[in-house]
DNA sequence: TATGAATGAGGTTTCATTCAT
DNA sequence: CATGAATGAAACCTCATTCAT
């Protein structure tokens, strides 16, 4: 959910922290509800209040439980936060990204893609606004961030690459700083363009395809207008 | 400075909070030797330490004196940061911006330009991890930023459609979106890519002046390669 | 208390803030007890520093407890000396004001009267001095004294009409004006001739009530005198 | 001027501190000249501010000269006050009292010199409010206003003594408290009721003199109503 | 498990006072 | 005498974290 293309936050790059130091699952139904109770509260509670803005207290308070509960199930704000993208991630592991047929003309596939992209950014864009200021703050979320970048903009280089072989794509392009350079082109757009300057989505979508097309110099076929969302 | 093309951090973007509330330069030369103490500690501290993790009494320290005399010339945290901008901002005014003929092809206008501009970044680097890092915390920054990059991409996207009308550039491209994106796109990089991810400058100069001409579909000129700086 | 015949600190009139941005009572016998703590603490500190010199500290130091337990109560030295000032006032509710027959005479319910207003004045010398210390310092506690010194003086002045009415005292006389410079004028003997200059209770209520009885030209009727106290 | 009956501030109780540690009259008239700027300045500083309220520097901003002058003639903000209390006074030491014939009846006396004190009150209320504050702040000024207020009881002590001797007064009543009595009685009225209370001078005037005369149980004469001011 | 009071380190901020120029 | 920058002690206040119940 960093990159275009992607279809969930994180998808399967390991969690912070590799799981050691981390507490447990509660064992009791009471204490799965409780732990749910305070992820739902902190995430509401960071996007209301920003990350640096939150007390833990506050989400407690927000949960209804006590100050003391909350180390029963996380040990820092940076854990329950984790945890907030965790299950965010969950949330959008589907985001019904338009199948589009394998053989289809890469500028469709590229559309689609992108278009997937920046509607799940729009629908999570307070989280996103969050992950970029946690990013900034803790080493550790940077690091998160970028793995998730490198691993989508590794998979866009394959496709970049592909096309290439194919002969389809401009062979001089250097596939990965290509893919770094697109893929960051349109998260960009989708936090200052689409997020801050609220312009509409079709419009976002059909710009930074045409950009990717004429940028991998793609063959333009002929056109099969794709209905809006 | 936050977009390609830039020569230097805002240029004639007005500073934050209008002058008004500000405390007034000191009258006395020792004055402003401690002031001007004041402000390079504190970017020597932000950029060791970052934003949040600088204490007052660390800058005080670092400019050796007492934490007191902090609030002589600032009245918070933000405000000297403000200062340490502004003071970076006079010292990146002349970025040494090869200058190129204005008959020369655009594609070697776009060249010079996402050069001068990445050469300036990286110069600032810590600076602009920094600016970022504020940008997320304090909403005054966050809009500073955003002023920015609207100035700076009004201003490509006037280039853009200058060479629409000359016939040079794919006329079916909004100037102004397809500026926020590849422009966006050129600062992405220079973070992502080029301070992080530690690659060589010309490589990046190459492939970002590469995909902006591609995406403009602008005609390919004879090369007449420039020599590195 | 601030005024003669009353019989509390402020009885009923309202306090500061009306309780809106006040923090709740702790729900717990042991937060209960803390809390009493420091407003024990809190008067004796006052009482023995005066209010400007009195620094959260050492009231939290005095109560045993840490620092930062005193925001869990309060969140300003005036919210706690508000507190001090009605624990005190609860404890000077019953000041066993003497019982005088209805149809007594009236010299002799000003008497009483007043010499229960001294007494208590007495009793709690020290709050009252520093009462009118914060008066003079806090504006909303100044309104309080205001206040309460208008409740009294309304009282007696319906006193005194009822006495112009029957016929008992100076007719020509404003019964509020009237009120409120008598009221004045025992309120000021017992800070300054009583307390500060430490004179005799008996000598003290002797004087004012026979100016309070002269002044209002009350007929005297045979002495029937009161045993002291 | 702190009690009925008085013509300044002080009349000639010492100052403060014995004028041991007190800082000498500037020589030149240039110090002569800043000097008497400052006291200016407090005056205006003070009754803006409040005593505690007021910054040092506050003062010398007013003054228009440096922070470090305000040592050169005082060596604390006391001292300063004490100045402008004795600067006040100066300008009090011809309050234009009703000249009243020595042969005059009890009444008019006390009508005369009871109008002159509110009178003066009311011309400097500002200040007197500061005398409060100040006198329950720092224990030398409350002494110092103890001081006069005694000087001032002691005289009209004698004066009620004399009415005694000559059968006018009620003989039974004890001069000294007496007169404290009724002299604070007309101090309170002052800051209660003319100043804060902002009541009609006349009827002020009227009705503490009228106490005063049935208090003393003086007889009155026919009336040669005096006009109003 | 849940509670919520207690803790106290750690930062900020003010301003009377000094002193070199 | 005047200046005004520098000083630094002193107080405030917050909030993550612990722990007895």
């Amino acid at each position: 959910m960093s990159e275009p293309g992607v279809t969930g936050i994180g998808d399967d790059v390991p969690a912070l922290a590799g799981g050691a130091l981390v507490k447990e699952l509660p064992s009791t139904a009471r204490g799965l509800r409780t732990r749910a109770a305070l992820v739902t509260a902190a995430r509401t509670v960071f996007e209301r209040d920003g990350f640096l803005g939150s007390r833990l207290t506050d989400i407690t308070a927000e949960a209804s439980c006590a100050a003391g509960t909350f180390y029963t199930y996380f040990s820092s704000k940076e854990e329950i936060f984790a945890e907030v993208l965790k299950a965010a991630q969950d949330d959008m592991l589907h985001p019904g990204m338009a199948h589009v047929a394998a053989d289809d003309d890469p500028a469709a596939v590229i559309e689609a893609s992108n278009r997937a992209y920046l509607v799940a950014y729009l629908r999570n864009a307070k989280l996103m606004a969050l992950m970029r200021q946690v990013a900034t703050i803790d080493t550790n979320f940077e690091e998160l961030r970028r793995q998730r970048s490198e691993v989508f903009a590794e998979r866009n280089a394959r496709r970049i690459a592909e096309l290439q072989a194919r002969g389809l794509a401009d062979p001089t392009l250097d596939p990965l700083l290509t893919s770094y350079a697109l893929s960051g082109m349109v998260s960009r757009m989708a936090m200052e363009v689409l997020v801050i300057g609220e312009r509409d989505l079709d419009e976002v979508v059909e710009v930074v395809t045409k950009l990717w097309v004429n940028a991998l110099k793609l063959p333009v076929q002929p056109v099969r207008r794709k209905k809006k969302t």
